[in-house]
RNA sequence: GCCUCGGUAGCUCAGGGGAUAGAGCAGCCGCCUCCUAAGCGGCAGGUCGCAGGUUCGAAUCCUGCCCGGGGCACCA
């Protein structure tokens, strides 16, 4: 609709150029928006104050002008001018009826444009490192990312999701090595576990199933474990240069099968872990990217290749630096270290260049706000691969704190007993957990309050949706307990009966949706979504509480059920993409 | 210090060039013989952090300042 009004906007604005009646050197695209009061009819167009100047023309004369010569359309019943000048739409009753209809007829495909009719898209979110459970922070990436991309797809771009595990880094192996210090204990081993070593439950249970797996074949004796080893912490030493020490030695003790079989046993249940988190949330992945596989590929060194073509690399000290700095970043980075390792930036470097070449359209990362310092070098990562840096998107997701009322949850991941995502979950249900972790802008911080989530009545948001789409299933079930048939055929023919105040809201509200999933999209911002399906749910409540739908008049009656079925089926479609359930009763 | 997100009603937040600045909660007053009161209606509540600038028009864009969250690794 927006765009058959801009269209007939600049139709008119060629036949007056045509005619001589102004001239116009580049042809302006004219804005035409959403209304913010029924007053000013359904859409408003501000063209002509924006041309006044440059014609030397009023506002309100070249809005007449415009107006004389707008085509005829089916869906406006009339423009007027207002204000300092706008010219105000008002949609036709054929427009909304045909409306309803569609809707009827396209049930879950409505509001879906056409797939592949935007870019491909390939998003990154959550990727937490698979050294512990997710936590609620990561949640909310995983729910913002899991409802952008459901939105990204119903407004017609081809999506590929992604999650980067990192399983290649220092931290994995200090899980590993975690992992085997609790073996050795659960073997009636001595040892004093490590000042930076992963602390929570979950190691144990890992090194119970490697144990059950190799029995006693990893064991060795504390004392020669610990030998000669640096002071941890608690001994007036460096905790960070035990762990590596600690590390160096659990290689050189259990030997390279032995070290592996912790890593994997650590690896794989982390990520099963996760992943299986994840399902339950219904936040799924077509890839999941092992960081390693960029080695074992040659991806890494190929990336490292294409930099060092491009005369980006050098070294200095031992070690081989990116010229981050003359691409935009604060400072060189890093890629080989003087020990020969790679950095996790060359991974994320060959990481870029793969996308890059799988997708032909926009590689969009999820990050939460604490990696916003990463975005510069990604930045000119892409700029040293020779690719255009406007291909790399990245949206910082803000920190969410729980509060039970008013009062904040403490969370701390150093003592392991951080709230994660699962528990989360199993206190407020998935349903309040995907909606309340979208409801806000993602840029903005999150409050997350837990009572508030698990309320059961119209303050709670999700509940109060919810609530409606049950009543309009109810509504129907109660149709057929009073004997009455419906009617769609009927309805549709009597839809101008639905003339109240409360239907005309509705009726543009609906129409309105595909909109609104557009916007959301191109915006990267689902709480869009959130906060349409909520205003929808109280235009629906007043209705129903205002008026009667299974009345006598069946013209009437058809006609109030077409309009809640398709209330319902909008509820549905939206509740869909942001991962909540639409309940039949409640 | 630099980067980044924010500062809008008592609280949590929408609105991010346009016409009288919105919603929910909290407060006060009403509404069930009737499709779910898990709901609805009404009242009250605002120097849009401060100061300049751009514009026909600024809560919205630009600059500076103040306040708060986060970040500035040969960690991952």
């Amino acid at each position: 609709m927006r765009a058959h009004i801009k269209e007939l906007v600049s139709q008119a604005l060629g036949y007056l150029k045509r005619d001589g009646e102004f001239e116009l050197d580049a042809e302006p695209s004219p804005e035409v928006e959403r209304t913010r009061s029924r007053e000013h009819g359904d859409y408003a167009c501000n063209i002509a104050m924006v041309l006044s100047r440059r014609l030397g023309m009023k506002p309100r004369d070249l809005a007449e002008k415009i107006r004389s010569r707008l085509p005829d359309s089916k869906r406006v019943e009339k423009v007027e001018i207002a204000g300092p000048g706008f010219l105000n739409f008002f949609a036709s009753a054929h427009y909304l009826k045909v409306v309803v209809r569609d809707i009827l007829r396209q049930g879950e495909d409505y509001g879906r444009a056409p797939a592949g009719s935007r870019e491909d898209v390939l998003l990154e979110y959550v990727s937490a490192n698979p050294t512990g459970p997710l936590h609620v922070g990561h949640g909310r990436g995983a729910a913002h990312g899991a409802s952008l991309s459901a939105i990204l797809a119903a407004a017609g771009h081809n999506v590929q999701r992604e999650y980067y595990v990192n399983d290649y880094g220092r931290q994995m192996d200090i899980l590993a090595v975690s992992v085997w210090m609790r073996y050795l204990e659960l073997a009636g081993e001595r040892i004093e576990f490590p000042a930076n070593g992963y602390r929570g439950d979950y190691i144990f249970d890992i090194a119970r199933e490697v144990r059950s797996r190799h029995g006693d074949d990893l064991r060795h004796h504390g004392a020669d474990v610990a030998e000669g080893l640096p002071p941890d912490e608690a001994a007036g030493g460096d905790s960070e240069i035990f762990i590596d020490a600690l590390i160096a030695r659990a290689r050189e003790i259990l030997g390279e099968a032995g070290y592996e079989a912790c890593f994997r046993a650590a690896l794989e249940t982390m990520v099963d872990d996760i992943r299986a988190d994840l399902d339950d949330f219904g936040v799924t992945f077509d890839r999941w990217f092992s960081e390693r596989s960029l080695e074992q590929s040659g991806a890494l060194a190929r990336a490292l290749e294409r930099l060092r073509a491009g005369h980006w690399l050098y070294e200095k000290e031992g070690a081989t630096w990116f010229r981050a700095a003359d691409l935009g970043d604060d400072k060189d980075r890093v890629v080989v270290r003087d020990n020969g390792r790679t950095t996790y930036f060359a991974s994320d470097v060959a990481y870029l260049l793969d996308k890059f070449e799988r997708c032909p359209g926009t590689a969009l990362y999820i990050l939460g706000a604490d990696h916003h310092g990463y975005v510069p070098r990604l930045k000119a990562a892409a700029r040293g691969l020779g690719v255009d840096p406007d291909r790399l998107e990245v949206q910082l997701v803000q920190f969410a704190v729980l509060y039970r009322g008013t009062e904040k949850v403490q969370m701390s991941t150093r003592s392991g007993s951080f709230v994660t995502l699962r528990e989360l979950r199993e206190e407020v249900g998935n349903d309040a957990a995907r909606y309340f972790y979208v409801m806000r802008s993602h840029d903005q911080h999150l409050d997350f309050d837990l009572e508030l989530a698990k309320s059961r009545a119209s303050e709670n948001p999700v509940y109060y949706i919810q609530y409606a789409h049950a009543r309009i299933r109810s509504v129907f079930r109660k149709l057929e307990e009073t004997g009455h048939r419906y009617n769609a055929a009927l309805g549709e023919t009597a839809i101008d009966r639905l003339d109240s105040d409360h239907e005309q809201d509705l009726l543009r509200a609906v129409a309105r949706y595909p909109e609104v999933v557009e916007s959301a999209a191109e915006r990267r911002s689902p709480h869009l979504l959130s906060h349409y399906l909520h205003d929808l749910a109280a235009l629906f409540h007043a209705w129903y509480n205002n008026s009667h739908f299974l009345v006598d008049d069946a013209e009437l009656r058809n006609a109030r059920l077409n309009l809640t079925a398709a209330i319902g089926q909008v509820l549905r479609n939206g509740l869909g993409l942001i991962g909540v359930h639409a309940p039949e009763e409640m």
